[in-house]
RNA sequence: CGGGAAGUAGCACAGCUUGGUAGUGCACUAGUUUUGGGAACUAGGGGUCGCAGGUUCAAAUCCUGUCUUCCCGACCA
């Protein structure tokens, strides 16, 4: 049954997109622009990313703070290309009727301003060392142009924050943070996003270097999901993070931080969402099963519904059964568009010949089971199974939609069809990368580390090349 | 912030040109019958027409302003 509701994805990618989350029940508008309110649907979803990023986080000994909401502008200034490169999403908050804050503060944007100010003084040694502090929290930019989850002013997310005795071990840090990152959407989210290295232009506003995770969507356009910075000693510097070293002598701390977002949300819709609604990964649905009886008031229907929800439910798997007033068609249709993984339809008709229906929400197959079959089993290995094979889909059509140039001509044909992940060769030189941006804005999504070489010139100029660079539309 | 479109019941929309009792479908509530892909019938409830001014005897309708949402740019996780 085709939801009407939803906009069919090729006819008008994003009105598709809206029409998923509101289908969905993911998330709303609310009367303050750019800010939504995150429905259940899409706060649980938000949690299951919390809860095993969190986990991850604490196997590799990072802890949680929380830290003001508000930054005084005095601090802020201390780092002239943070502030340089967040003034314009900056939102000030001064004073609320009579009553005046003691200082301006801006409304946090991202916290590494006051990560600085306490570790500073509570850094004295290098046996203080390594600090590695996470928070999640809410922060706010002053976005133009918003949308639920993709971009919206406030948003959700983790911000790593971790300081260290030396610049390889924080530059080990910033690696292994984008390696847990890249391990999360391969693994989790079965999204096959690709990693590198930002371009100076790119980069954050104030790093050494920054380190991305990119991810390609349905319709060929790049979404930067998760970024890992290393800041080296420039931020320890503007705002006094010192400790003693070894020698006894007084150093500048190492310092960086890592982030991702309630955009990932975005990028599981996206990347796996179809006409018919929202497709979840096994591993990241809150609900994986659920169980519709058809029949009713039937003994035997009840009992086996039951029977498989404790069953299931004692082996870790997330599923409910759904015992509402509603017809079975509405069940379905509703376990359809909120992208539940697994639906088990225990059905009066089905019994009398001791089988049950199992769809799969993401080929859309229905299978009929034996009731004799052990449902844990079997429903562990269909929910693996699922999310392979939307890992392997994704990589198929990421695969499809990754192009070369060899110079400008290419690009311009490829951006001009169907754009994607373009790999083409750069001479480092920052005025190719603005003529190319000229092209439908087509920006450098990362630099390839140990990339290949395509060409030996520069797909700009014709310049000696010296990168590998993906570039690409970005959201 | 530039260019375009739209705001009328929870949702989708009609009514506006030519001012005169607030409408339709879905959803909702109650009851009955139903249940294998968004059930049927009957009876109900719900709207200061985005907001603020103005014109008028009278404004959803005309005028001005403003806010929000969506699309296309510029900015960004």
């Amino acid at each position: 049954m085709k939801n009407e509701a939803i906009t069919p994805r090729d006819e008008d990618f994003a009105k598709w997109y809206t029409d998923v989350v509101r289908a969905a029940k993911l998330a709303d508008y609310t009367s303050v622009k750019g800010c939504i309110a995150i429905e259940p649907n899409g706060y649980a979803i938000w949690e299951k990313i919390q809860s095993i990023m969190d986990a991850k986080f604490k196997e590799l000994g990072h802890v949680n703070v929380q830290m003001p909401f508000l930054i005084p502008e005095s601090l802020f200034n201390q780092e002239k290309e943070l502030i340089e490169g967040f003034a314009p999403e900056l939102l000030w908050a001064t004073e609320a009727g009579e009553r005046k804050l003691e200082e301006r503060c801006a409304i946090r944007s991202t916290s590494e301003t006051l990560f600085c100010d306490y570790y500073k003084k509570h850094i004295t040694s290098y046996k203080d060392l390594p600090k590695l502090y996470n928070q999640w929290c809410n922060v706010f930019r002053y976005e133009k142009e918003t949308r639920p989850f993709l971009r919206s002013r406030e948003f959700l997310w983790q911000e790593g924050h971790t300081v260290h005795a030396t610049a390889e071990e924080a530059e080990w840090e910033t690696k292994r943070m984008m390696d847990v990152y890249k391990w999360f959407n391969h693994e989790i989210l079965a999204i096959p996003s690709i990693t590198g290295k930002k371009t100076e232009k790119e980069k954050f506003a104030g790093a050494e270097y920054t380190l991305t995770n990119e991810d390609l969507m349905y319709n060929g356009v790049c979404l930067q999901d998760g970024t890992s910075h290393y800041f080296g000693q420039k931020f320890s510097k503007a705002y006094d993070v010192k400790f003693t070293n070894k020698d006894n002598k007084d150093e500048y701390a190492y310092y960086t931080t890592w982030g991702k977002t309630t955009r990932a949300i975005a990028a599981i819709i996206m990347v796996h969402a179809d006409d018919y609604g929202l497709v979840l990964p096994p591993r990241i649905a809150p609900k994986q099963v659920v169980i519709i009886p058809i029949g009713k008031d039937n003994e035997k229907v009840d009992e086996l519904c039951n029977k498989y929800q404790e069953e299931l439910t004692k082996t870790g798997i997330d599923c409910y059964v759904d015992n509402s007033e509603k017809s079975p068609g509405f069940k379905f249709a509703e376990a359809e568009v909120n992208g539940i993984p697994v639906r088990i339809e225990v059905g009066a008709r089905d019994l009398e010949k001791n089988i049950i229906t199992v769809a799969r929400r993401d080929t859309r197959e229905k299978m009929e089971v034996e009731v004799s079959t052990d449902i844990v089993t079997y429903t562990k290995e269909l929910l693996e199974t699922i999310q392979k094979d939307m890992y392997d889909r994704a990589v198929e059509r990421r695969d499809k939609l990754t192009f070369e140039a060899h110079n400008l001509e290419d690009m311009e044909k490829i951006l001009n069809t169907q754009p994607g992940f373009i790999h083409a060769m750069w001479c480092g030189d920052e005025a190719c990368e603005t003529r190319i941006k000229e092209i439908k804005g087509c920006k450098s999504r990362c630099i390839v580390e140990d990339g290949e070489k395509i060409d030996d010139k520069c797909v700009c100029c014709g310049k000696e090349a010296k990168y590998h660079v993906i570039w690409g539309i970005q959201y």
